[in-house]
DNA sequence: GCCCTGTATGACTGCGCTGTCATGACTGCG
DNA sequence: CGCAGTCATGACAGCGCAGTCATACAGGGC
């Protein structure tokens, strides 16, 4: 273990003493300028900044964690999937942490992975992590065991707030407002009700989207029609589609994400259906392609980016300032992309076309230009 | 910095040597125990592990890091995007760590972000890894400053071997040939040539899909069209429709991602020209709904899955064992997954219907069951 | 001139582990 | 029975930083 820079292996890396040897300084000077702390004199500064960029030092971030109990890294607890939204919250939660000076360790669990959430959360404590987000996560039955022996805080996105433990913060998506909000487009385009294609309820994500819709059809006093539940793919979106062509009474279907009403517009257009004339579906994500399928999907799209943004910003501020009180977390804004999977019902007159804001938005500044939201219409 | 359990805040995490008290052994026996080594009779492994969770001990991986110089951690590099190829390859590049020991670290880079690649590895060098995973990357005309103090293995997905510096191990995704076999697929069933819809060459995965269009065209004598360039959106997808569409001699298109596949086929079928009929559309990827779009879409499987197990392995040989001789990487699987926007040209007598496996490729044993494919076809 | 405060720096120590070496206890074999 | 070899354990040092405290000097108010 003798620090032998000898000829034949590549030199043992610069240590930050042989920085201050090399800017005549002590190493805690060194250290100083590296953690960019007061009370060091410009001269010297930069002298040692000279001498490391000479040395190529760079800092060993595990010597720095073991001295200040501290490793400036979050850990990510994420659902294994490729899915459009847990992976777009996971670039939105990186870009968010690093904007705070926090680098990211991941983890993915899959559905039924041995240990789920909870293992998930203790490999990464052992792994050293001043803070833990959980994305999307999913029911197992054991949200209590997932709190025991965590000593940092635990940010959760899209399940409620007991899941995470004593020191958890939770930042919705928000995901009921806005299914609240895509059920009430259809009724407002004169629909009677509204069908739901759901995700598996085991996700609370899925949970959220199916009680906007009860509360966006309970506000209006409409029925709710009996809840289909899919797996998040297209393909069960397909075996809904096949069940709601044949249900005779459907004018308009809400699926909880893209690729399940993709698979219903597919499923019912094979069985003769028109949509939108004959039915309407909304999907929930807007992911890359919706806007270019036939018929281009109306949707809501969330907003992944402001929402790990104003999460991480309550975690950061959990693990630095433990004493504040958390700051409320910002409603995220409701912005459904009217495209042409949704008309008024067959028979009725047309409102105006075009985009439309929901009855509940605030008027979204994220609005993209017209253009961005899918090719001219054909019609 | 004194370790007072007192009462108040919570008592600070027990640490080795309180393991190896109440177990009655030294501590360094209570870290032969939790790293596994050799030499530790049951009896006191037994007690160790039962001290240990009885005080909820966890072992501090920032001082294992720091006195046995690894981190057992790799870090990862990929483009920020919600893509479906780099998201994909990123679940693997996890599981495959997780498989092989390592904790993974992720840094996303974002087109045109500053640094580029070079920061990105320069930042998971600070942060303490092993070895660095770079997912697809872009040229940055820097290839040669990313090896600048590089000193751990670095796996490239999908860029040339200089790309990554002296100690890099290059695992490609194969693009190339699948981009053969997808356009020989086109070729078989009759078309003349093939028009290629290319994506950002500033990519390497979208210059060896271009290499394999060509190749077969090649290999055939076949004339190459003029090359269309999109950004991999389903945006610039329809644009290179509408520019095809007005060409007039277009009968099959390889786009080099499914995004553009779809729109390009939006773009087609909005010109009147219908798929496969009048023009077939080959797509890269198999996303999720393509199954499921109008026309269910024929497209070039990834197997992201094997190649990120494949070169993991090569990574963490190159970590653990620097001088074995690298062992070459497996030829990923071709597997293409014909669904209904390919047929032979008009007015040319159609081969035989269904699933068929392109001339080139070997039989793969991953074929999903038929069923998984897509809808039953519609025609 | 004196004390006080604010600024700038260094000496020393310890974070919690792993590597090395030393030391017994126990085996088998000639 | 003695010695080599294997197995099982402990003592000790040190990984490269940051925290704490000591020190020194500059300027300002009295």
């Amino acid at each position: 273990m003798t620090r032998v820079g000898g000829q034949g292996a590549s030199p043992a890396a610069p240590r930050a003493v042989d920085v201050a040897r090399r800017a005549g300084v002590s190493q805690k000077t060194v250290s100083r300028v590296f953690n960019g702390e007061r009370y060091v004199s410009d001269d010297v500064r930069r002298r040692v900044l000279e001498a490391a960029e000479e040395l190529g030092y760079r800092m060993n971030s595990a010597a720095r964690a073991l001295a200040s109990g501290r490793t400036r890294t979050i850990g990510v607890v994420t659902l294994g999937t490729a899915l459009y939204g847990p992976a777009s919250l996971l670039i939105g939660i990186e870009r968010a942490a690093r904007d705070a000076g926090y680098a990211l360790r991941v983890y993915n669990t899959l559905e039924g992975d041995p240990g789920g959430v909870a293992g998930a959360v203790e490999s990464l404590l052992e792994q050293g992590v001043d803070g833990i987000v959980v994305s999307e996560p999913i029911d197992e039955g054991d949200e209590g065991s997932v709190a025991l022996g965590v000593d940092v805080p635990v940010l959760v996105f899209g399940a409620p707030a007991p899941f995470g433990g004593p020191r958890a913060v939770t930042a919705g998506v928000g995901a009921e407002s806005l299914a609240r909000a895509a059920t009430e487009h259809l009724l407002d385009l004169g629909h009677v009700t509204v069908h739901h294609l759901a995700g598996p309820q085991r996700w609370f994500a899925a949970r959220d989207r199916l009680a906007g819709w009860r509360a966006a059809l309970s506000a209006r006093g409409r029925q709710q029609p009996p809840v289909l539940e899919g797996d998040w793919s297209a393909a069960s979106g397909y075996a809904a589609g096949r069940e709601l062509a044949s249900a005779g009474d459907v004018t308009a279907v809400f699926a909880a994400n893209d690729d399940m009403a993709i698979g219903v517009i597919r499923a019912l257009t094979e069985a003769g259906l028109r949509v939108p004339d004959d039915v309407s579906v909304v999907g929930f994500d807007d992911i890359p392609v919706s806007a270019y399928v036939t018929p281009p999907l109306t949707t809501m799209r969330q907003p992944f980016d402001a929402v790990a943004h104003d999460g991480l910003r309550l975690l950061v501020q959990a693990i630095e300032k433990p004493d504040a009180e958390p700051a409320p977390a910002n409603d995220p804004p409701i912005e459904l992309v009217v495209r042409a999977s949704t008309a008024p019902p067959a028979g009725r007159k047309a409102p105006a076309r075009g985009r439309r804001s929901p009855s509940r938005s605030n008027d979204s500044a994220h609005a993209p230009p017209g253009g961005e939201n899918g090719p001219p219409a054909a019609d």
